[in-house]
DNA sequence: TGCATTTATGACCGGGTGGTCATTAACGCA
DNA sequence: TGCGTTAATGACCACCCGGTCATAAATGCA
């Protein structure tokens, strides 16, 4: 990509060296501009930090660009070097920032061998922190209100997110099943429900805290409680 | 508002009547130009409808106000004689399509005096007609995805909409735990809990119900089993 | 019918932004 | 040290959209 670009540049110098496109640049003044580094390899993780902080907190479609490379402190055309669009770039922060963390949950319930109702209640309680507590939520918020108009988006965190969730549910549950510990029955059935209050205190925490604030471990422990109580044999 | 553009218009064109603004108006061809019509009372409605199409189908942002217009059958500039704002537009949307919807179900809470039990799953119900299978739930999609950049609009949201809902349920549980029927627990602690589910499905419903379906009357039912398990005495 | 008033129109303005590319400068090899 | 390669820059472009207002048409009253 930056190479493709490179080179359509060298080749359009290249036919029409002595016309340059004039540019009615004036360069006012010498302005501050910081000295150039060439850092190929840190770059794209410096864009895609900066780039997740300011969808964080403007948005997908309020993200300017020009924004994201000033807060990674590099010119708006750099980005391009590395990302072909912005939606590239979001796909990037996904990747990066989401992954890390179910795959970290997923470790967990392989290399565990105790209860089940214990086990979940692991689980659930490092959802709250992985997204409730985190920074994640807000990527969920943009997937949520913005997902619309970005299929692709969309997809990319149903697959790299909330698929590898709901099976990481339904894998405990039925491991409790097949233990005795679960008793069958709607809540078995429907292992999105048991995520339910999760996500909820994660919007709400987005949205309404401010008009009626939430005690998110309160919250928490009243989903554990429901839950399991609905669960055990 | 109108009257004072009316009045700012009619003044300025007193003041300099012969040095019009001269447009560069060629006016090519003849337009199709429908004849217009003078529909004070009704264009209100019409065009709080016509937004409430757009918002739905493109969010609050991505919704331009020639498209309202146009989709209203109006020209742009008639929608500024009834809305402020853009904003403005958007709060009549919340006010004409949302309230009506919660107090509703306040009347009939108010009318019955069977089970609380059964009582609570009529409302859980038809908050899954009035949240999840209905419009309404791409508003809140909406003030979930774009209201961190207008907390008025999150403010409305929540003091038309979430407040009455959550007082509601507050209210279904006390009285179940005042006739002896619910027994006091973290289900009748965190109301908030009993209605996470439904905004799930919502949520579910609009994001990624292409890559992973859900059966909504399936969901319902467990939800109702888990929830009126966890609160009878 | 004639005219004042009110409602409707749509070209235009100002501000903003994703993406481009000619030019510049840092780097590293000979 | 000199020079070819390539990362980095930022002015610029094309397009978009909320909101304005001079103008025009419809209405109703005298």
């Amino acid at each position: 990509m930056n190479r493709a670009i490179g080179c359509l540049v060298t080749a359009q110098a290249a036919i029409v060296p002595d016309l340059p496109k004039q540019r009615t640049d004036q360069m006012s003044e010498a302005l501050p501009s910081v000295p150039r580094k060439r850092r190929k390899t840190a770059r794209p993780g410096e864009i895609v930090e900066a780039a997740a902080q300011c969808f964080i907190e403007h948005g997908y479609a309020g993200t300017k660009l020009d924004d994201v490379a000033r807060r990674a402190g590099i010119a708006k055309g750099t980005i391009y070097l590395y990302f072909a669009t912005k939606q590239d770039l979001f796909e990037a922060v996904i990747r990066d920032t989401l992954e890390p963390l179910i795959s970290g949950v997923e470790t967990m319930v392989d290399s565990y061998d105790g209860a089940t109702d214990i086990l979940l209640q692991m689980v659930i309680t490092k959802a709250y922190e992985n997204i409730v507590k985190s920074d994640a939520r807000h990527v969920m918020r943009i997937i949520i209100g913005e997902g619309h108009k970005f299929p692709e988006l969309r997809e990319l965190y149903y697959e790299s997110t909330i698929k590898h969730g709901v099976a990481l549910i339904s894998k405990i549950v039925q491991r409790g099943v097949d233990r005795g510990e679960f008793r069958p029955g709607p809540a078995t059935q429907n292992p999105r429900l048991l995520m339910s209050p999760c996500i909820m205190a994660a919007i709400w925490s987005m949205t309404f805290n401010e008009f009626a604030p939430m005690d998110i471990d309160s919250f928490m422990a009243g989903h554990l409680d429901v839950m399991l109580n609905g669960l055990r044999a």
